[in-house]
DNA sequence: GGCGTGATAGCAAGCGCTTTCTATCTGATA
DNA sequence: TATCAGATAGAAAGCGCTTGCTATCACGCC
């Protein structure tokens, strides 16, 4: 069968107890009876059982990151940066550490059985991306969740999503309510009094924040709202798509068409131009995030930038415990207007 | 301290072995009793130890995905797919396992160690996407460990990567050679004679694969390739721009540029317009894979489509025994031509 | 020269669960 | 009514590792 701790131990001729403290490292041993076991771990091509040592020693070295969508570049970039300093292998933490993704497709339901799971799996740490769902029993539910995994040691951090009180979890918020607000006055101050605004799924945090941004920017104009200029869709380049097309359906004056993000934003431009309309001559396009293609668009695409992947290495050396928590847990990361050529005066 | 089973025991009035098995559900219990334990394991809100679970039953839920690179849609959309078909919560599947993305980087060393992470896990499964490095070593160390792991009875599936003789492993294999060879025969077929050629890193089977079907093309219809026609980058946006300013300078009488992947062709695109060159009047460009931004380049790009998400999803159910591997443990997925605006015939 | 001391190594008791084997009980059969 | 099969439940032996505590050994000191 497979090659256990014993096993090593008869080899190298010593007990069991000692190969397990050449291997953990956290206690002396001589160095020539070290050699010895290593000697016999690599002849033996051993590996650890894992969940042998996690049971044991009560820990586990598994880090759960909970992304929304793993196609999207929105979470991948976060993904990336959060991993990449749990270290996992080859990053710089002495600690080997699993970081493991988890794509909960932005299910309720999923979102909260990998957090059982990792729970089970006593992860030493979680940290959950992007937007929360706002629906209130779920949103009680992962509190609760997220509550018992801190109080178990879990630590628990946010990137992108709105701080969860009373849960111990530490929080780095995207300031998208500000975003959203710069990018409409942005687009006021151009001379647009006619705005479409392509939403994201409703009862999502993000959806919501870059929306009252959006409407607060307007309020503080005197511009009155129309209640046809709001389609709420997916995050995705198809529903902008479909979105734009209704927009126009619904009023054809619009001078500009604000998107949710930069997905949306860029089938907002696909369908303006079958529609023959020229961006951003007729209609002047924004999105959100400044995704890496956001700048290949043609135009390239005016957007707020998010600092994924600084947020994403932030909140990797929090979880980590290498970062101290900003003060009272919670830190709000801003975005930063990208002006380029997809916004301009509107015609006439 | 945490809730064990013993606690849930003590509390339904029953024995642990009972409690187990009605989690498990894999022995008869009277309805009665069931109930008495659901309803004790819920008031206690007890989560099953999973390392401990797993050390008894010598198995693990666990299934590991490798990507190179989790911010690159590429692999975001082929580990949605096998995550989709893993099960993970929600999934179809019956037993709930965690399916994990863990990111390499590229880099071979955090490959192994990843492997070693997940054979330490005891993971049922493991999933490798997208090219493998060439280098020799690297590639037999890669070898033994899937071996091992196939031995200790995870099952080992490689999507978009080609097959690893003696391991047991099962491949879906992309045809990037045949892709590559269509598609710079679609360019030749048009009239070009002069083609730019962005490849990806140097030592990627990717990159030597869709290189192999350029230079196939190009042998086919007679066209002596020149050196300085390639050039070799990175599989990134920015990497396709300073490889076509790279190549204008080599030579600026080429009418195409041929690129390792989307994001490098949009790279290239953005560097021709700036250069003052038109797609395609100027210059045709070409990408591959056909991720979800291509078609909205302006010019939509022509490149080659890769079923990422169909791969994907095969390989999850593979994995998950769900499906019965192909034919001597190989199958190869071939690629579509999308012919669309960013190349025409070549000027003058 | 007996012994405190520091440095190593081993013993053995779990960690919390699964599962085999055995015990018990019920109802049906002869 | 004695017996037996079938259905449930429990006892207990691990799974492979970690770690508190104890044992040993070599010195050097009073």
């Amino acid at each position: 069968m497979t090659v256990t701790l014993a096993d090593v131990a008869a080899r190298a001729q010593v007990s069991p107890a000692t190969v397990s403290r050449v291997l953990n490292g956290n206690y002396p041993v001589a160095a020539s009876t070290r050699e010895r076991v290593l000697k016999a771990v690599d002849e033996l091509d051993y590996v650890l059982n894992g969940p042998a040592s996690a049971l044991a020693a009560a820990t586990s070295d598994l880090v759960g990151i909970l992304v929304n969508d793993i196609a999207d570049p929105f979470f991948g970039i976060m993904a990336g940066a959060i991993q990449s300093e749990i270290g996992g292998p080859g990053g710089r933490a002495g600690g080997e550490r699993l970081a493991v993704v988890c794509n909960t497709g932005g299910s309720p339901e999923r979102e909260l059985t990998y957090l059982t799971l990792l729970q089970r799996q006593r992860a030493a740490a979680v940290v959950l991306t992007g937007g929360a769902v706002e629906d209130a029993p779920h949103k009680a539910a992962v509190a609760a969740k997220l509550r018992r995994l801190g109080e178990a040691g879990t630590r628990v951090v946010l990137c992108g999503r709105p701080p969860a009180p009373d849960t111990g979890a530490i929080a780095l918020t995207f300031d998208n309510r500000g975003g959203g607000r710069e990018l409409t006055e942005h687009l006021i101050g151009l001379g647009h009094r006619r705005l479409g605004y392509i939403a994201g799924p409703e009862e999502r945090t993000t959806t919501r924040h870059r929306l009252e941004g959006h409407r607060a920017a307007l309020a503080a104009h005197g511009i009155a709202e129309d209640p046809r200029w709001t389609v709420h869709g997916r995050y995705d380049r198809r529903s902008g798509y479909e979105a734009t097309l209704e927009l126009l359906r619904r009023d054809p004056s619009l001078t500009a068409v604000v998107a949710a993000n930069d997905s949306v934003a860029l089938g907002a431009c696909a369908a303006l131009r079958e529609a023959g309309l020229r961006i951003p001559a007729d209609v002047s396009v924004a999105g959100f995030d400044d995704l890496p293609f956001s700048i290949d668009a043609v135009p390239a695409l005016t957007t707020v930038r998010l600092p994924l992947a600084e947020a994403g290495a932030r909140a990797g050396r929090i979880a980590m415990g290498r970062e101290e928590a900003p003060p009272g847990g919670i830190a709000v990361v801003r975005g930063e207007l990208m002006v380029r050529g997809s916004c301009g005066r509107p015609r006439g």
